[in-house]
DNA sequence: CTGTTAGCGCGTTCAC
DNA sequence: GTGAACGCGCTAACAG
């Protein structure tokens, strides 16, 4: 790869000139003696030869590769939360940067492996993301350098950029709220492990706290809050079955994620309910699924792409020790509709 | 970001000998004359002083980075095809080897800025890939070392990894003839400018021939196929919605991915059909929404991870110059049955 | 047998 | 404007 690529002897050579005045021009350093001459002749060298320097060389002495590495427990291959990595690249585009991406699949011993590999190659800073949402330990190995963790928090002191759930919670009430559902809210997604443990998830906790919150201020409360073992669609699909058979349906669901918000569309039209003229529904996420549901489903839109590129800012331009919430914008959609009668 | 870090001298210092006798001993050299007791020497300091060799050093000797671009259309950040790069990620890993991610969004400013950043970098390789499996140009640029192409094809040489969508075409349409259906097959998913234009996609028209062939092998015709302007939800919906208006309504329908399967199910829900006991699907791709829908929708699986993998080792172990097809596994699951009646 | 010296590879930087 | 050293590891040639 990248054989016979011209070095800066070449172009000095070419230039009639040292290998420093070739540096120095190419590096346009100010208050440098150099004549418009010399510099000329380096130009057009470099220019002829298609000289492009060699960062390995460059790095050596300068200790930067202009490359971050993106280290992350499973999120580069995940679904939709390449929007991380998509983010993460164009804002290190922006600033001449190039990521180096790992994965760990949660195991210890990649963990290290991938760390080392990195630590090897010089990186410039770490990224170190989380799928969900959540509160992790750094390997002491990266606190060496820049870290910025994403869609994550840990007990040291780091920079991190996490989504905004508490505010998404409160949006997502505050939308039934305006469309006039009061009494017969109910919750699909409860879990005790997601909402007792910070390294599973955060996203729980703060989402349920935003929900109560904007209900509790208009004096509302649930209806109903049904319990779920994952948030994946079955399990939306058995709660909003539960709900169909109690004495009063209710007349908006919101649901933890849009996983378990295409399974309760799933159980009503097995009912023969409609959303949202029997039943609104919001959620949280948008994923794709949420666009594509008929009627299509309000939510609340995990800004993968911002935070990605808000990591790769703090990381490469400093910033803030407190947490980055980065907004999560409502997707108003066609799930929702005034209650019924 | 690794300051501190031991190099070969101070090791070579702490045992007492010349760095070029600690650089042999470290790297397991053969046939060279030094005494047992030096390799422990030496192995001890290393150990002690948490040695790692400085990569950028080696590298510029060795002209080797143990560093592969992956470089693609859009495909990093798509949402199912992460699994190329989990697959890439992964035999990376065993080999030692790590990945450099960047993506061009198709624009060609992009591209040339990406591929640049690469060879700067002295990568050791190029993977080359495309989100949509088709053929494509390779800029000239990389063509001076390993390229490995990834769901996509060029005019050049190149080895390249594919999936093998004929064979999936068959396995769909087999499929459908176990189950006894014969005479009354619907195919949702023409589409002139995927079939026509191999740059736009190989995969519509490599499905459609093994649809044909093995329908044809068993003397079936079609009992129609459905134009669609892409492959979305909404156009597989309309699609549907089209078939159940003719005479004679389909006891099968085949769909070019999972995306139009999804909206056919909508619309055989909204006409109270039920699948598959009026009407088998199966498709194409295996998206995760596949095993989501209810009932689970049987479909043959885009084997990103082998894919990707695949590649990995092409490009670092050598291999065919023809084209790597990897089987795209049929996942049978509840959407077939045998024809009503 | 047991090792070492002297450079190379490439770009940057200091002293002159 | 320049020579030389440096950063770090690898390799060919050479010495006790």
């Amino acid at each position: 790869m990248g054989r016979n690529r011209a070095t800066l002897a070449d172009v000095a050579r070419r230039a009639g000139l040292s290998k420093t005045a070739a540096s120095m021009v190419l590096n346009g350093r100010e208050g440098t003696r150099l004549s418009a001459e010399a510099h000329q002749r380096v130009f057009a060298a470099a220019e002829e030869l298609g000289y492009r320097p060699n960062l390995a060389a460059r790095s050596l002495r300068t200790r930067k590769t202009a490359t971050i590495a993106f280290v992350s427990d499973i999120v580069a291959t995940t679904r939709f939360a390449g929007g991380l990595i998509r983010g993460a690249l164009d804002a290190a585009r922006e600033r001449d940067h190039v990521l180096l991406i790992t994965e760990t699949q949660g195991d210890a011993t990649f963990e290290q492996y991938a760390i080392e590999a990195m630590l090897d190659r010089q990186v410039d800073g770490v990224i170190y993301a989380a799928m969900a949402t959540r509160r992790l330990t750094v390997p002491q190995a990266i606190l060496g350098g820049p870290v910025v963790l994403l869609n994550a928090t840990s007990s040291d002191t780091l920079p991190c950029v996490l989504p905004d759930d508490d505010r998404a919670g409160r949006s997502v009430a505050t939308a039934l709220l305006e469309h006039g559902h009061r009494d017969a809210i109910a919750l699909i997604g409860r879990n005790r492990l997601k909402e007792g443990d910070p390294e599973v998830s955060l996203a729980a906790r703060a989402r349920l706290r935003g929900i109560h919150q904007a209900l509790g201020d208009a004096g509302v409360t649930l209806l109903a809050e049904c319990f779920c073992t994952d948030w994946l669609p079955e399990h939306g699909y058995a709660a909003m079955r539960g709900l169909l058979n109690r004495q009063q349906r209710p007349s908006a669901v919101i649901c933890m994620n849009d996983r378990l918000a295409f399974g309760a569309y799933q159980a009503l039209g097995e009912a023969g309910l409609t959303v949202p003229d029997d039943i609104s529904v919001i959620s949280f996420d948008d994923d794709p699924i949420a666009a594509w549901l008929r009627p299509s489903l309000a939510t609340t839109a995990l800004p993968h792409e911002q935070m990605g590129r808000r990591a790769v800012e703090l990381l490469l331009d400093g910033g803030a020790a407190e947490p980055t919430l980065v907004p999560m914008p409502l997707r108003r959609r066609k799930s929702l509709a005034p209650p019924a009668g």
